[in-house]
DNA sequence: CATCCACCGGAAAGATGGGGCT
DNA sequence: AGCCCCATCTTTCCGGTGGATG
C-alpha cells in the first residue's frame, strides 16, 4: 500500500547470486505444484462465492415473499420497501441479490431497472453510502458525470445520485446489507423520500438487511412512516439444509477425497452455531486445508474437528493483528496483568496504569483515561475482552472490570509478534 | 436509609489528514 | 491557491450512577 522504498533490497538484476536462485526455486516449487491432492476448485468454498442460483437451498418461501414485494418494480411501478431479518449466514444477502437480479432480468422491455448492493459495514456513514451508490449506478459514458470517492459534501453526493438515477433508470432496487451498522437513519430517510421531495422521478425500492430484530423498532418514526417497510424474516438453516448446501459445493474437492462423515459433521457443527451456512462452509474449507497440510489422501472427520478449533484461532489472530496500535497496547496491558495474577478481572484504573507503563516502555504516546475507556469498549465490541460494570460503593464508585476472552498467553504472543512491541522489556509487570 | 465516592459515559470541540471545487 | 467538506481519533468538561458505608 505504501512506497516500497524500505524493503526490496534484494531486487537488483544480478542473477548469479546463488541465494536468490535458491529462493526462486523454493517459490517455484510451491507455485508450480500442479497436482493438488485435495482440492479441485477451491473458489467454490470462498465466502464471497455466490452459488448459481438454482442451487439456493431451502429458501423458496423467502424468495417467493420477497419477489412479491418487489413485483411492482418489474412493471416500472414503485416496489415495496422491505426489511429482511435473520441471523448471520441464513441467506439474506444471497436471496436479496438473487431476487433483485431476477427482477432486472424479467423487467418489461420499456422499463429501465437496476439494482445495487451496498455493504453498510464498509460504507457506514451517510456520505460514504451516497458516494458509493452514486458511483455504482453511474456510467460516466452515458451521463458525463464523474463521481469522486471523497471530497464532496454529503449534499453534493445526493445531488449526483439523483441525477444519475434520473438519467438512467425508471426503477432501482437498493440492497443495504447490515443496515443496522449505519451510523444514522439519514440515508434511509433520503432514499424513501427521494420521490416526494422531487429529487428524482426514479422509483426506489430499499431492501434493508439486518440481523438485529429490534432494529426496526429503533428506527426513527419519521423514517418508518416514509419508508413503510414490509418485514421478512429468515430462519436459520437446519442441519439437513446445511448438509445440502455443503453437498452443492462438493465439487470444490477432488472426487472421493471427502470421507462420508465429513459433510454431515460440518453441517452439524454449523447447525449448533445458529444455522450459519457461512460457518459450515468455512469449517469444510479449513478441514480441507488441514488435510492438505498433513499430506492426507482424504479429508476425515478428525480433520473437521481439528479445523474447527484452528479456524477460530486463525480468526482471533487476524482480529488482534488488525487492531490499532493503541488498542494493542491496551490489550497487552490486560494480558500482562492476567499473566501475573490469579484474578481474571481487573478494574479499568489498574489496566490503565499498566498501559501507561507499556507506552513509556516502548515510547508510544499515552492516551487520556477517557480515551482509554473507549478503547476498552471497542475491544469489548470486537469480542476480545469482556467488561462488566460493578459498583464498589462509597469507596470505589462504579468501575468496569475487564477480562480477556482468550487465554492471556495467546494474546501476549500475538501482540509481541508486532514489531513495534519487540523492544518491550520482558514481563514488566508487578504493580 | 441517606449519603457519598470516584468512576462511567455523553457531548462537544480540536487536531490531523483525506480530498474536490472554482 | 484558497476554500470547503468529511472521517477519525483524541481531549476536555461534566452530569449520572448505585451499592457500600456509617
Amino acid at each position: 500500500m505504501e512506497d516500497g522504498s524500505s524493503r526490496d533490497t534484494s531486487v537488483p538484476d544480478d542473477a548469479e547470486q546463488p541465494s536468490e536462485d535458491a529462493e526462486v526455486n523454493i517459490a517455484q516449487e510451491i507455485f508450480s505444484q500442479q497436482e493438488d491432492p485435495i482440492f479441485a476448485n477451491k473458489s467454490l468454498l470462498e465466502i464471497s462465492h455466490v452459488p448459481s442460483f438454482d442451487r439456493i437451498v431451502g429458501r423458496d418461501n423467502e424468495i417467493r415473499k420477497l419477489s412479491e414485494e418487489l413485483r411492482g418494480a418489474v412493471q416500472g411501478y414503485s416496489p415495496e420497501n422491505v426489511i429482511v431479518y435473520g441471523k448471520t449466514g441464513t441467506g439474506k444477502s444471497l436471496v436479496s441479490k438473487y431476487v433483485s437480479s431476477q427482477a432486472v432480468a424479467n423487467a418489461h422491455d420499456d422499463v429501465r431497472i437496476g439494482y445495487e448492493y451496498l455493504d453498510c459495514s464498509t460504507d457506514n456513514t451517510e456520505t460514504q453510502a451516497a458516494s458509493t451508490l452514486a458511483r455504482a449506478f453511474n456510467d460516466p459514458e452515458e451521463t458525463g458525470l464523474d463521481i469522486p470517492e471523497r471530497g464532496l459534501s454529503t449534499a453534493a453526493y445526493y445531488k449526483r445520485l439523483w441525477q444519475v438515477l434520473e438519467q438512467r433508470y425508471d426503477v432501482v432496487l437498493i440492497i443495504l446489507d447490515e443496515a443496522d451498522l449505519m451510523a444514522d437513519d439519514n440515508l434511509l430517510m433520503k432514499l424513501s423520500r427521494a420521490g416526494e421531495s422531487g429529487n428524482t422521478d426514479c422509483r426506489i425500492g430499499v431492501i434493508a438487511i439486518s440481523n438485529k430484530i429490534e432494529w426496526a423498532e429503533d428506527l426513527n418514526e419519521r423514517v418508518k412512516s416514509s419508508l413503510q417497510p414490509k418485514e421478512l424474516s429468515f430462519h436459520p438453516y437446519d442441519a439437513q439444509q446445511l448438509e445440502e448446501i455443503l453437498q452443492h459445493r462438493r465439487d470444490a474437492f477432488k472426487p472421493d477425497v471427502l470421507d462420508d462423515g465429513v459433510i454431515p459433521l460440518c453441517a452439524a457443527y454449523a447447525a449448533s452455531d445458529f444455522g450459519d451456512a457461512r460457518k459450515a462452509i468455512d469449517v469444510l474449507r479449513h478441514a480441507g486445508n488441514v488435510a492438505y497440510e498433513r499430506d492426507a489422501d482424504t479429508v476425515t472427520e478428525q480433520h473437521v474437528k481439528d479445523a474447527r478449533t484452528k479456524a477460530e484461532k486463525d480468526r482471533f489472530k487476524e482480529l488482534v493483528e488488525g487492531i490499532p496500535q493503541q488498542a494493542k497496547a491496551s490489550l497487552l496491558a490486560l494480558a500482562i496483568l492476567s499473566l501475573n495474577s490469579e484474578q481474571e478481572e481487573f478494574p479499568t484504573q489498574l489496566v490503565y496504569r499498566q498501559y501507561q507503563n507499556i507506552c513509556d516502555n516502548i515510547g508510544q504516546d499515552v492516551r487520556s483515561e477517557r480515551r482509554f475507556r473507549d478503547i476498552l469498549k471497542e475491544l469489548a465490541f470486537l469480542g476480545i475482552v469482556d467488561n462488566r460494570k460493578e459498583n464498589l460503593g462509597r469507596s470505589g464508585g462504579i468501575t468496569l472490570l475487564n477480562r480477556l476472552v482468550e487465554e492471556p498467553e495467546i494474546v501476549y504472543e500475538i501482540i509481541r509478534d508486532d514489531a513495534r512491541f519487540e523492544t518491550l522489556t520482558n514481563h514488566l509487570s508487578e504493580s
